[in-house]
DNA sequence: CATACGTGGGC
DNA sequence: TGCCCAAGTAT
């Protein structure tokens, strides 16, 4: 803590403030949730953005404000519609809880997004980047919004090497944002240091010709702007096998299946599946049984009709795609459902699945007799 | 504190 | 092709 205080000392804090919201007033991009500062819509925009890019956040940001305008149209909403809206963007939990959120910004606190970082932050989903950004760029609160871009700015700023990966670290950049945000503009201030992360002080090659505040940058000066920051980590997937099967009855309908309300994907909608715990049992006899095992269905299975791999941040998922007949009755409950090819489309599917449909309908259209190989 | 939690894009 | 992400939070 004390070296990074002593870099701070070396910055004419007034100067950095004007040189960077000057640079942010005249080259922000003119995105869809900076066209006012509606709470709700800063609030929603901050959730989308977490962990996914602006290029992939803006349609969606515009179809969910055209679908749920409001706290209050949100609050009402069903949460199958919810999720549809939210269907390809992942992780999920993030618009449960910003639902669950709004309903308890409606029912207890009169519909009015809280305003200090004590309350805002006991809302679910709302950790200290996103009630910092709220904070901040809705009411105007100088609260630090420390962010990926902002460790990563700062980081060369002010010439730390703390490990960006470690949760510890981010008191550091908190505690030299505090030292540091405008009181005069911190919605500017904040808002200006993630766009220059995105747009300037970027990861890998920062353009550092082109920064506003490279007259102030330590890292810049001792020439070591390419090492900063320092981020460990190591990814490690683990590898899971599933047998996943499009049934259909004897009116063409299609089974689907809601998942489970906690975990991996929860509440969106698959097609029957089961793990396959050793890679090399994918006979038919053996998926069907476990099929009537787990899933307590009565099915033909007909042939394998593709395969697919799709990688999670945390795992990979290679699913062998049956079709079949389903030859028992639908099973019990609300998380089961029939559906027709139209009807479908309504239902919130994450992407593995999403492709196993593509395969189906390739399948089903053009039958390919190299489709069967696998 | 480490891990779970998605996806599509860049190199 | 494979790895690293990108405006994090919950547990």
């Amino acid at each position: 803590m004390m070296i990074e205080l002593k870099n701070i000392e070396k910055i004419n804090i007034n100067d950095f403030q004007h040189d960077l919201i000057s640079w942010f007033k005249a080259e922000q991009r003119d995105l869809p949730w900076r066209k006012d500062r509606d709470p709700y819509k800063v609030w929603v925009s901050e959730i989308m953005l977490q962990q996914t890019r602006v290029d992939t956040v803006i349609p969606y940001f515009n179809r969910f404000i055209d679908w749920f305008p409001t706290i209050d149209d949100l609050a009402e909403a069903e949460e199958d519609k919810v999720l549809k809206a939210w269907e390809g963007l992942g992780y999920y939990s993030r618009v449960r809880n910003l639902q669950s959120a709004v309903r308890e910004v409606k029912e207890k606190y009169n519909g009015e997004v809280p305003n200090t970082p004590e309350v805002i932050s006991t809302l679910k989903g709302v950790g200290p980047y996103t009630a910092g950004a709220i904070l901040s760029i809705a009411y105007g609160i100088p609260e630090p919004a420390v962010d990926g871009n902002v460790m990563r700015v700062f980081s060369r700023i002010l010439n730390i090497w703390e490990d960006i990966a470690k949760p510890s670290s981010r008191k550091v950049f908190e505690h030299a944002v505090r030292e540091m945000i405008s009181h005069e503009d911190p919605s500017a201030f904040n808002q200006a240091l993630m766009e220059l992360g995105a747009l300037v002080c970027t990861p890998t090659s920062p353009s550092c010709l082109l920064c506003p505040v490279r007259e102030h940058c330590q890292a810049f000066e001792e020439g070591v702007q390419a090492e900063l920051p320092i981020k460990t980590k190591k990814n490690k997937t683990r590898d899971v096998q599933l047998a996943a099967v499009l049934l259909t009855d004897e009116e063409g309908r299609i089974l689907i299946h809601k998942r489970p309300s906690d975990g991996l994907l929860a509440n969106l909608w698959e097609f029957p599946n089961v793990e396959i715990q050793h890679p090399l049992h994918h006979e038919r006899e053996k998926i069907s049984e476990l099929f009537e095992q787990e899933l307590q269905i009565h099915l033909k299975l007909e042939k394998i009709i593709g395969q697919l791999e799709h990688v999670f941040s945390h795992l990979v998922w290679n699913i062998k795609i049956y079709n079949g007949e389903l030859q028992s009755n639908i099973p019990e409950g609300s998380d089961w459902k029939l559906v027709t090819l139209d009807e479908i489309k309504d239902y919130a599917f994450p992407v593995p699945y999403q492709k196993m449909f593509k395969i189906y309908l390739e399948y089903s259209n053009r039958p390919d007799p190299n489709a069967a190989k696998a």
